[in-house]
DNA sequence: ATATAATATAAAAACGATTATATATGCTTT
DNA sequence: AAAGCATATATAATCGTTTTTATATTATAT
């Protein structure tokens, strides 16, 4: 899981943050400074500015003088997470199907491509790279609410996703039967269908949820 | 605009999102970390983890190996920011209003009780300070959607309240004529009326939305 | 005269050291 | 022996300095 962003800051909160959404920094863990150092090779004021931008996105928990958390999961917390989701990605998929052109549609073909060829892979190969799968997991949802014209909408998904992508992370190992959900969205989408879109959105979510909720 | 909260950081962080919102620090104004330094008293590790906290949050724009910016604003922006703020504080307003009970009802009301008398304040005297009524309009907001159970839902809402209300104080002196407004929501709300609630709501931020677009 | 390269300068990024705070440990007193 | 206070230790918060990077300036060559 290695990063090479422009700054050490950049990469060592890329690389932190993908530590605590594929669960290699558990929930709750005392994030001690002296600790971190030596295992992101970072020093102690890159870690703080790190560790205060991510407390700030909500997967870190910064209890005032007594250092950070990673943030605590619960049920609760993730239906949250699970409903603002869907509200988000609903509004923004209506706004983007309502937009789009020729180029979203384009790209919105090539991200389900890739997903679809990364699901095979994924279900061949049980050790095919999970973060491989869930970049192209990741990059069809943005490519389908892409031309939804708001940079702030998509910035709060795109945490929210992650939060989402993080339970899902926790709870599994992989689910892998998700097979025509992520067809029948795209082909909503580009028959320019919103509520049928709309719809196997939420149900794509929730049922994720429910089979996830399983777990706890 | 002073503050003493526990720690330097909390406190720095404070006092700059303020400036920020109240519009003290100009949108697109280069946040040097010299200047800043004895401009708020802070070293520039406290001032560099502030600025990150605020650059998450999307107060500050931080542009990779070239320093810190104030936050631009745009028409564009400014729309996406009120649209976002409906949708969330329509749906936690439904959530609230199904879900609260009497003391949710209670503080409401004080809520509401406070922020009329700030409300006449600023009316009579022109100079009456803008961050008291501020303070009363957000929690007054607040308090509507405090029962509709979702920790996740209003840090968001909080976060985008702020960024609206930035637009409202660079774009105008004091609107002062939202007579009624505020009354009628505490009415629907405590006469538990979804659907008018939200509509009210939606006035309420959109008739500010216009009004507030002819400055631009 | 203009364009490109070398140099100088200013500011950000990163670091290590110092100070303040909280918790754990041990001692004293009732 | 237990409770409360004092001391010690670990760790967070803060600071000043060093290193790196980007940009502005100047010089040189075409």
């Amino acid at each position: 899981m290695e990063n090479n962003s422009s700054t050490v800051g950049q990469s060592t909160f890329q690389t932190i943050k993908e530590d605590i959404i594929f669960g290699v920094l558990k929930p709750g863990l005392k994030l001690k400074l002296s600790v971190l150092k030596e295992q992101y090779n970072a020093s102690v004021s890159i870690l703080r500015e790190t560790l205060n931008r991510l407390a700030s996105e909500g997967f870190v928990e910064a209890k005032d003088q007594r250092g950070f958390y990673v943030a605590t999961t619960s049920k609760e917390d993730f239906m949250e997470i699970a409903n603002l989701r869907i509200l988000l990605e609903s509004y923004a998929l209506e706004l983007s199907i309502n937009n789009g052109d020729s180029e979203w549609e384009g790209n919105l073909v090539a991200a389900h491509h890739k997903l679809s060829i990364a699901e095979k892979a994924i279900q061949k190969d049980h050790y095919f790279e999970k973060n491989i799968w869930k970049k192209c997991d990741h990059d069809f949802h943005e490519a389908l609410i892409q031309a939804c014209d708001s940079k702030n909408l998509l910035k709060l998904h795109s945490t929210l996703y992650d939060k989402y992508f993080r339970y899902e992370m926790l709870l599994l190992t992989f689910q892998g039967k998700e097979d025509t959900e992520h067809q029948d969205l795209l082909n909503a989408a580009l028959n320019r269908d919103v509520k049928l879109a709309q719809k196997l959105l939420k149900n794509h979510i929730e049922s994720a949820e429910t089979y996830l909720m399983h777990a706890y």
